[in-house]
DNA sequence: AGTCGAATCAGGGTTTTCCCTTATACATTG
DNA sequence: CAATGTATAAGGGAAAACCCTGATTCGACT
């Protein structure tokens, strides 16, 4: 019984790559197909079923969580595992709110890919290194203890859809020092865009929803 | 039994206009003083005592909402009436909030401040033309009656923390388009930064927290 | 005394958003 | 059929955000 592979990565190199590994790790395991984009990925799932499928979350098409979901709906019984170069937050529950059977990232070592193959092929979800982590974090990173008083206090702002000027004018500070705030916000949250710092700051109560 | 007011506002113009006008309004109406900004705001309302205060929303030191409550906390007898140029549902949710008992715009007739200060005088809330509206508008304004599909699918995008051109390339339109719905979205909802739409799309499921 | 984190600010450059106008194709509806 | 609303798109300019580097002050901890 092989176990048939299918790898999505919008990189040549990162393709031949995996396969070659891959292919070095079991003799069981057969790369039986590669694409380069999500469309890719949805037609190859769907004409190849394979067993599993090495899916590259950032690409320039169609991101991975929607891929994911095409696949999910099109071709269910293909168990998908999520590689990516970010450690992000909305990547990592999202591809797997999506679907994805395990996530690890590019710079992780290889035998978190052959942890992962087991675990997956056992039916058990793999998270790699500092992924767990990630995903346990939606209340646990606690902004009160990873930001500083005045970095919240202009979270809070932000939150409240203050432009830097109007927060600059508020806490009698210049501008410069809101925008070096809310660049170390979003450093240390790994957040970058308003609308996430928003969630972010709504999860932990530093605002309101209205 | 005269009723003391004082005018706070950022503009000697428009602090003159409203004198002149209570002062022709009613006999009994004397403005006892006023103020261009957030401090005197609470200054005056501590040092006079006044039966009303008519307060600018928008004054650049301190926003009429922290001056509001400021005021509630130092003079609490201070009954505030809250004037502004824009009736933007976080300020007057947060006039109101704050303890406004009224809330009228500049743009406002006339009448809506003498009707504003009979029913404030009597300990009533008055909420001039199209406030009401608005601060009923929680939920009531649906977004898929008042916003089409595509603008809500943008909307949706705009609240996950995606850019201009990740959700032109997700939906393959030009980014002049998806400019477009944004600005329109801003148009139909009155709200006017990310963060402010990401609530609203949370307001009304058109995300998750996450 | 020396290091460190926090908070402040500046300069300078790139990218993105915001705002205004205009325009076309298409469907719906009065 | 004309008017309206929707989705699309472009051009151009102003404003805001983003990003990096470097610097100073201050207090706290070692």
């Amino acid at each position: 019984m092989s176990v048939n592979v299918v790898i999505v990565d919008d990189h040549q190199l990162v393709r031949d790559g995996l396969t070659s590994l891959l292919q070095g790790m079991d003799a069981d395991i057969e790369v039986i197909g590669q694409g380069g984009s999500g469309e890719d990925a949805v037609a190859l799932a769907k004409s190849l079923q394979p067993d599993i499928m090495l899916l590259d979350v950032a690409m320039p098409d169609m991101n991975g969580i929607d891929a994911t979901h095409a696949i999910r709906h099109a071709a269910p019984d293909v168990r998908i595992i999520a590689v990516s170069m970010h450690a992000e937050r909305m990547y990592v529950t999202g591809m797997l709110d999506a679907g994805a059977m395990a996530y690890i990232r590019k710079e992780s070592a290889f035998d978190e890919l052959s942890h992962a193959f087991a675990d997956v092929l056992e039916g058990k979800v793999y998270l790699g290194e500092g992924i767990a982590d990630i995903v346990m974090s939606k209340r646990r990173h606690d902004p009160r203890k990873t930001l500083t008083e005045r970095e919240i206090e202009v979270l809070r702002c932000i939150a409240d859809g203050m432009k830097t000027r109007e927060i600059a004018a508020k806490l009698f500070v210049s501008e410069k020092t809101i925008e070096t705030h809310r660049r170390q916000i979003s450093r240390k949250t790994r957040l970058h865009s308003v609308a996430e710092l928003t969630k972010y700051a709504l999860r932990n109560n530093l605002t309101t929803i209205n």
